[in-house]
DNA sequence: CATAATATCTGACTAAAGTCAGGCATTATG
DNA sequence: CATAATGCCTGACTTTAGTCAGATATTATG
């Protein structure tokens, strides 16, 4: 079938679903300018230059939207300490408790939407597809906390697709496990690419012989939702950035004949393979990389 | 992970995205109510009220935007030859270019998105999910020309999953193909479930033995983008349905082990397992229904 | 310290969208 | 056939969004 096609019900559909969204901005009476202002704000967004930036609009229209706001006690406007020009947005007490009502409405929202299907697990997987596909620009690489949910949850997809993948499972136990205390610089460090702070992917970087600049590279895992589009490269190429700025000049690190686009990947970007150089019981192939200067 | 944060996140992107679907409305230097009722009408949509329908604008606020098209010539107006209350709106040579000119900016942001992606088909794929599960409501069940492309998209795509689920594949000469002749009231009928003109499953019935009010259900698919909604068992309704419609009392069908979703829901619906009908090299277990009266 | 640059605000606009009470034909109904 | 209902149109509004040229205050710079 037409992959036009698909694409256009797609938007007609969606466009439907998510004009219902305005619906939800607009149900407490304030305008669609007045309720995004006050939800970027609610977010965080505090500076006005910075809210300006992001829901692009116009100074003298944002001046106005913010007036109206505080006009209504939602929010207060304060020069900014540090530069007097500047001035910075906050929430209210009625403001907070206005933003958590929109923020009801949307959760509302998500929850019918998924409340119709029998199984919502292939819809939000789809969903995912969808939005990381037409989020990929956005998509940010950066060191994480070790023990952050993001993480966390990371591996636990990432052990979870090796079970699946190896004919005898895999258990984490048998494995040489990272340990978070040696995953923050200049020992290593945990990167993770996130898409609106949502993880899409991971890589760690431990040093392995900190005199001889050799460090590692494991848990490579990209979301299955995430794929094809180039992001286990350049988890790789900020993996090594990273080891080179903790002044490593060699990376090695193991894979299993079970992960053959792994394999291709290495293989294809200046990788060679080498002896083992651990005893891990998954470990079946090993690579090594020579760092070029910075 | 939280699945409201991905139902959101989702939101999120997508409406960055549509709203960019808004600029494509907008880049003929034509406002967007004008440029909507203009696609409306080129897409079908005649009657006065049911643009208004369609689009849910005000009565006053249609009739201003229409006059606008006319004044540039783009659409005509006239009275209903049915009822000299109502008016049909249709478009002139220009407007017919014109509404081409918009499908040609829409085919191409279509295009533009899907060209990122270096396989694009989990991409439609995930699009198709998510456009048949927030448009589940108006999917449609209706009689369809067994010659169609919509007819063989979904007997091909049915064909294509059967040789990959059964161990030892599957070859449709070998099997007792359907005979289009056969699939016209009241001898049969080829039932599509669609949305928006896009087939997402379908399902045959065909008579067996007309005197005896005997007919066979065969080819009930559902496109794996729209399972676990209940479309399987709205098919069955439906094809039951069209059996009664014909003059059938009976209905019998047969299906492969390989397919235990399928006689899963054929005993859930009050189908009983019966001794062999025919000799399909395919078929291995075999079902018959009972039909109440209309 | 004068001047330039920056950040925001104000006023005076316009365009687009939407609302609503009536008006005018045309058609349905008792 | 009178009356009601229907379908669309018109005019007179309002609201929302957006634009833009200054005004004002603050900070950076030679």
């Amino acid at each position: 079938m037409d992959s036009i096609a698909r694409v256009r019900r797609f938007n007609r559909i969606v466009t439907a679903e998510v004009g219902a969204l305005d619906t939800s901005f607009l149900s407490r009476g304030r305008p669609l300018g007045a309720a995004r202002v006050l939800n970027a704000i609610g977010r965080g967004i505090a500076d006005v230059a910075a809210i300006r930036d992001e829901l692009r609009l116009d100074s003298g229209l944002l001046s106005r939207l913010l007036r109206a706001l505080e006009s209504e006690h939602l929010i207060e406007l304060a020069p900014s300490p540090q530069d007097g020009r500047r001035r910075t947005a906050s929430l209210t007490q009625a403001g907070r408790a206005e933003f958590e009502a929109y923020e009801h409405l949307s959760n509302q929202r998500a929850t019918t939407l998924l409340s119709g299907a029998r199984d919502a697990s292939p819809l939000l997987d789809a969903m995912d597809t969808v939005a990381i596909a037409l989020g990929r620009d956005r998509i940010q690489i950066a060191d994480a906390d070790p023990l952050s949910w993001q993480a966390t949850s990371c591996l636990a997809d990432y052990y979870g697709e090796l079970n699946a993948r190896f004919a005898a499972g895999f258990d984490v136990e048998k494995s040489r496990a990272p340990d978070p205390k040696r995953l923050s610089r200049p020992n290593g460090a945990f990167l993770i690419a996130s898409l609106d702070d949502i993880p899409v992917g991971c890589v760690i970087v431990q040093a392995l012989d900190r005199e001889a600049g050799v460090a590692e590279v494991k848990r490579l895992w990209v979301s299955t939702t995430a794929r094809r589009q180039g992001l286990a490269k350049a988890l790789m190429d900020a993996a090594e950035q990273a080891a080179r700025e903790m002044g490593f000049r060699t990376l090695r690190l193991d894979t299993n004949s079970a992960l053959p686009e792994a394999a291709a990947l290495y293989r294809r970007t200046g990788w060679t393979e080498i002896e083992p150089f651990n005893d891990d019981p998954y470990a079946e192939v090993f690579f090594e990389k020579k760092l070029s200067a910075v």
